[in-house]
DNA sequence: CCACCCGCTTACCTTCAGGTAAGTACCCTA
DNA sequence: TAGGGTACTTACCTGAAGGTAAGCGGGTGG
């Protein structure tokens, strides 16, 4: 559920609660394409990670937050993190 | 450095500080080909996270075992699988 | 003298994640 | 009427991950 390029980064931006529309995401992480980025988002959605939230305007403007269980990510991959740090 | 349909399985096998054999991992993960199982074992010699210990007999025998720093990550992956239970 | 054991190594092939580029729908503004 | 902003969607292509199968080295049991 975590594996790929693409779905531990774009899970750090939202870290926080921060809610983030689809743009904020792509300026946010530069070197992804537009495919990627909604096709990991809406994986994250059906996995039940990421909250999908569409304003029904013109243009359009959809966006994204972490869920409740995927905020509880957090400290885990926080740990990892500091796993990866203390190597020796 | 945990990348990969490997790495987890094989990490899970040598939790505990077990020290297995080439042939006991085979064994123990029988849809990994040679190939991929030293590939990954090697990798993560290099990453420190496992250590190779040869003895220099006929037939050979080489055990695996995890460093300190690999051992550490039990508790964290330990959390992961936590996270991924608690799933709503 | 042959076959076997174990831990690889090599060559070759298939599959799929991910990249690129273009297009769509909708309304708004100039 | 033309162009732009936003959030996608689609078609096509490439490289790397991983699978399969065969071979090697060298001592040992039959």
């Amino acid at each position: 559920m975590l594996e790929g390029r693409w779905k531990l980064v774009i899970l750090f931006h939202l870290f926080g609660g921060k809610l983030l529309r689809f743009s904020d995401l792509e300026r946010a992480i530069p070197t992804i394409s537009q495919k990627m980025l909604i096709q990991q988002l809406r994986q994250m959605e059906t996995d039940g990670i990421v909250t999908r939230i569409v304003h029904h305007q013109v243009p359009p403007k959809v966006e994204y937050q972490l869920t409740e269980w995927g905020q509880s990510l957090c400290p885990v991959l926080d740990a990892l993190l500091t796993w990866a740090e203390a190597k020796p």
